[in-house]
DNA sequence: AGATTAATACGAATGTTATCGTATTTTAAG
DNA sequence: CTTAAAATACGATAACATTCGTATTAATCT
């Protein structure tokens, strides 16, 4: 229930997914993650790494000369929030309209609609 | 299948959206609505309206000295571009995860959730 | 026509993000 | 201890986005 504001910039989210990914890591390390996809200067992924640790999304351990970063954020919450605002500015609040875009958008796998099914069930239950 | 990478800013979205609404408007019209929400100055929705004419999100009729201004973008389309590049950035591509948090994020109607589920059965019934 | 009103056009200031080059510091090797 | 290598710190630049002030143009009223 806090009320973070502190939404990632898009470079900052895909750094927070590295770190997500890969645990606790140093600039090098998530830079070489960074340039499998696209072109990505060391010290521009360091510099961006030290205005996230301004900001509190990261925090990182210097006591050896290689600093490791961490993520300071979940990714549940950072999607939820990021979702929450998108939802908000995309389709004035209306959830529901998302989901049925998304929904219609891709082919989606029977599996993963029995599970959608299954939350919906779910969610129906509690409305009783 | 148009290749449209032309995604609004906030304040553009903001725009077509009092434009999908009203449906052709003048700057003053569109500046009004606005500002039932927050003060913007009437110079700055004229000139982010201009900027949009530029890049074709939106038309304008100048016959008379009021500009009348009209969406060029569709709001289902904008909608399902802008959600296209949200879950791919923030999900990873992964639509079913942003569903399932949005499902689950807030209360939805059961009157939603049997829609949701009406298409969800449709969906079924096209993957046999 | 002249003055007033209301619109558009233009340009400048501000803020944010992304990017990288260079300087500095620190560690390790010789 | 000096030097080379590797890391961090810092500052500068460029691209947008947002905002608004001022200038200009066009219509209306007396």
């Amino acid at each position: 229930m806090t009320f973070k504001k502190n939404h990632p910039t898009e470079s900052e989210l895909e750094i927070l997914q590295v770190l997500w990914e890969l645990g606790p890591s140093s600039v090098r390390r998530v830079n070489e993650v960074l340039n499998t996809k696209r072109a990505v200067g060391y010290t521009t992924s360091l510099k961006i790494m030290q205005i996230m640790t301004e900001k509190g999304l990261v925090t990182r351990d210097t006591n050896s000369r290689t600093h490791i970063y961490q993520a300071a954020v979940q990714e549940n919450e950072t999607q939820s929030s990021l979702l929450d605002s998108f939802i908000s500015k995309t389709y004035r609040g209306c959830a529901k309209s998302l989901v049925l875009q998304a929904l219609g958008k891709e082919k989606t796998s029977p599996e993963e609609l029995a599970e959608i099914k299954a939350l919906i069930a779910k969610m129906e239950e509690n409305n009783d």
